[in-house]
DNA sequence: CTCTTTGAATTGGCCCGACCACCTGATATC
DNA sequence: GATATCAGGTGGTCGGGCCAATTCAAAGAG
């Protein structure tokens, strides 16, 4: 027989659920001041200590906002984003990043040559300095990489796009598929010629040349997607299913 | 003269910033019980209620988990997304949403073009009916516009890009200046022709002309940032900063 | 000897009352 | 009218206390 799930929540997360439920439906407006914790406290039946420890919640969730000696303030009606990453994430495969990545990415490279400043180029050298020295020491942290397709982004001087970058670099790390991939293309080093198309890159921006910048960034996200392609057909024959394998296939040949 | 930032920060996000670090150095190895409250509290020199309050802030950070009456226990070792979109978003201004959107919506909708099905129209279509509703109705929500475009990131069959046109509007919702603009955008009503326009992007995609719908994504989200300037200078002369001014413009003239 | 029972120790959950530092707004002062 | 002052309210922290859940080893049953 099913068993009734006993109220097994903490008093804590009852209150807090009870509390942004109040707030979502406009009962403690926006701006306004809750009642105090002492009040709170008497009013549902609980201690000022669980009180707190739901502001707590409630400030972590980004709803309230404490002043101390003033009061909470309401400074959001709803929880953020759900965060779909994490559920979405799962069926993410390597393929799909390196789409999006061309898709993105190219056409950044291209608004960034219109846009960029000397003290980006230097960002972007410092970036390829950090990859350079990691390759020789065969220490093989993405940091560098990471670090410069992000600062391109960052000279678009456009904080959707910085953020759209990061998005993928976060996503990548929640594909289960991309980390076993992307060990193997490091096993076959190919971070010589990475490099040198970073390089590439940098030229192209440092010219100033929106188009060949983006013929840059196309040529290399192109070569990194060929690489992941070479190394899913000869190590991971039956695990990249077959609409994964179209997508990598579909991104070098279009 | 530059003044030092005083100790402001509260108890429990000291203690609760020292053991996430201690988390993640590995000082607490995953899976590992942490001392007991207790015990914590005395080490630190803290009340006990301190050390509770900053142990919710690291169950609610995903950090570790409480079992009751057994301890608590190390989940993970380093918190989730960074979660930048507080922060950065802040400064976020709407032309740099308009821009963002432009630059990946246009190439999204080419993909698009190429990979829909017919269920994939079917979806496109309910969402402009959705539009369509709102707008006789007076109700502007914008839902059927959001799950209009979503859908289209949906045809690519790509997690990774449906993901970042979600980006984009949730982005848009911390955008501060946003609101204003966007509310006045609705009162000079323009709702019609951005029916007709998401009309038109529909009919492109049914033919899977991959070049129309770019087009006419990008004829769309054109209109949509000129409707954005046009207010921003009407009613908003002083408060739009010349850079986002700028950018404005660029992205209708580029 | 093995398996079960049981109970003491440990742990987190919750509450109480108190004190402090800080903020705010009304009051008193100039 | 502008300014300085002060009392009340607010969150921050503390220490102590009791309870329920969990654990695990010792005691008991087979």
């Amino acid at each position: 027989m099913p068993v009734e799930v006993i109220q097994t929540k903490r008093l804590f997360q009852q209150v807090f659920e009870q509390l942004a439920d109040l707030i979502a439906k406009g009962e403690f407006p926006l701006g306004q001041r809750l009642p105090a914790e002492r009040d709170l406290a008497r009013q549902l039946g609980v201690s000022r200590a669980t009180v707190r420890e739901a502001m707590i919640a409630l400030e972590l969730s980004g709803l309230v906002e404490v002043r101390v000696g003033a009061g909470i303030f309401v400074v959001a009606d709803r929880a953020p984003p759900p965060m779909r990453s994490r559920g979405d994430a799962l069926g993410l495969g390597p393929f799909e990043l390196m789409e999006a990545r061309r898709l993105v990415e190219c056409e950044i490279a291209f608004l960034a040559a219109q846009l960029i400043q000397d003290s980006d180029i230097e960002a972007l050298e410092a970036s390829l300095a950090l990859m350079a020295r990691e390759h020789d020491e065969g220490f093989v942290s993405e940091d560098g990489d990471r670090n410069f397709h992000i600062a391109i982004a960052r000279a678009t001087r456009n904080n959707a796009l910085i953020r759209m970058v990061e998005l993928l670099w976060e996503l990548r790390e929640t594909s289960p598929m991309w980390a076993r991939l992307h060990q193997r293309v490091r096993a076959v080093q190919v971070r010589a010629a990475s490099l040198d198309e970073h390089l590439q890159i940098i030229e192209a921006l440092r010219q100033r040349a929106p188009d060949l910048a983006r013929r840059a960034m196309d040529a290399h996200l192109r070569r990194a997607t060929d690489d992941l392609l070479r190394v899913s057909e000869a190590e991971f024959a039956g695990e990249v299913d077959e609409e994964e394998r179209r997508r990598g296939q579909r991104a070098v040949a279009r």
